[in-house]
DNA sequence: GTCGCTGCAAAGAATTTGCACATCC
DNA sequence: GGATGTGCAAATTCTTTGCAGCGAC
């Protein structure tokens, strides 16, 4: 977890009133300890190896604390559950490409497409607020080589 | 429903071996009796109106077949529920605005967006398949005027 | 008559919540 | 000490499924 990360969330947990207690801090250090995507359920996990006592209840009450705080984006990628993104506040406007093979999810961001998604956006008389990009595909390289290397990295 | 989905259908539900039933029926001619998104429930509802013996069961098991007939498109927008899209066989590269205020769904096609899809998709070594974009944002009406006129319409 | 179809009710699965106890400040 | 936080288990919500009877062909 980087400093900037670290002040932001104290001057976010100071302005609402919220307590360190061992449980958030585990919580939180799991989620900024990566640069993954995971499920509330990969994150209990990893949340436990810091501080056993951490429930369930606890990383589903957490979640949406850290989303508000703006450091932790919600992804919805089709699944039945949620995806969080630690990197959304790094880079707010990237978009994901997802291997229809292996689920890998590679992160991109365009400065050619924020400006065609305004200019649609306008089009249809909105202003844009947000956007969710997410292409799907096939390596190339699975095309060529008949398995994708990705296969191995990412279950 | 006009005459090519319609063709399409029975020729879907011959290969696959699929009866017709008049629940089956009553669903099917509500999903393609409109042109609006709607959801599994308010599917049923229409479906009830045409056919009061149609169950929830029922209508939960048509979905997916009608889907993978490639004449309805399950959407995901990011609620809890799914909705579904009667209108992408027509439009298959569609996407969508969406008003943060209403709800209201706007579909656009933009041969440029493909274009950028595929080149970014290229960079990152994928070949796209599919593409998921969805811009939000507030009517420009709404900042304007202080209400937008959408809410009438949507809910 | 054979299979596929249907309704019902129960099961699933991710997430949320009520409650009593614990704990931070 | 008092408000906030926590774990547990039960509740919620959308969706799926087992089963016994029904109906299309």
């Amino acid at each position: 977890m980087d400093d900037s990360t670290r002040q932001r969330l104290e001057s976010f947990l100071e302005k609402k009133g919220l307590r360190h207690t061992n449980q958030r801090q585990a919580i939180i250090e799991a989620v900024f300890g990566t640069d993954r995507h995971f499920t509330a359920d990969e994150l209990l996990v990893m949340a436990k190896e810091r501080e056993p006592t951490v429930s369930r209840a606890t990383v589903y009450r957490t979640l949406p604390l850290l989303c508000a705080s703006g450091l932790l984006k919600e992804l919805d990628l089709g699944k039945d559950f949620k995806y969080y993104d630690p990197n959304y506040s790094k880079s707010p406007d990237h978009n994901h490409i997802i291997c229809d093979d292996c689920d890998k999810i590679v992160e991109f961001t365009s400065d050619e497409m924020k400006k065609l998604e305004d200019k649609i956006s306008h089009q249809f008389g909105f202003q844009l607020a947000s956007q969710k990009v997410q292409l799907r595909g096939t390596c190339e390289q699975l095309k060529h080589s008949g398995a994708c290397e990705n296969k191995v990295k990412c279950k």
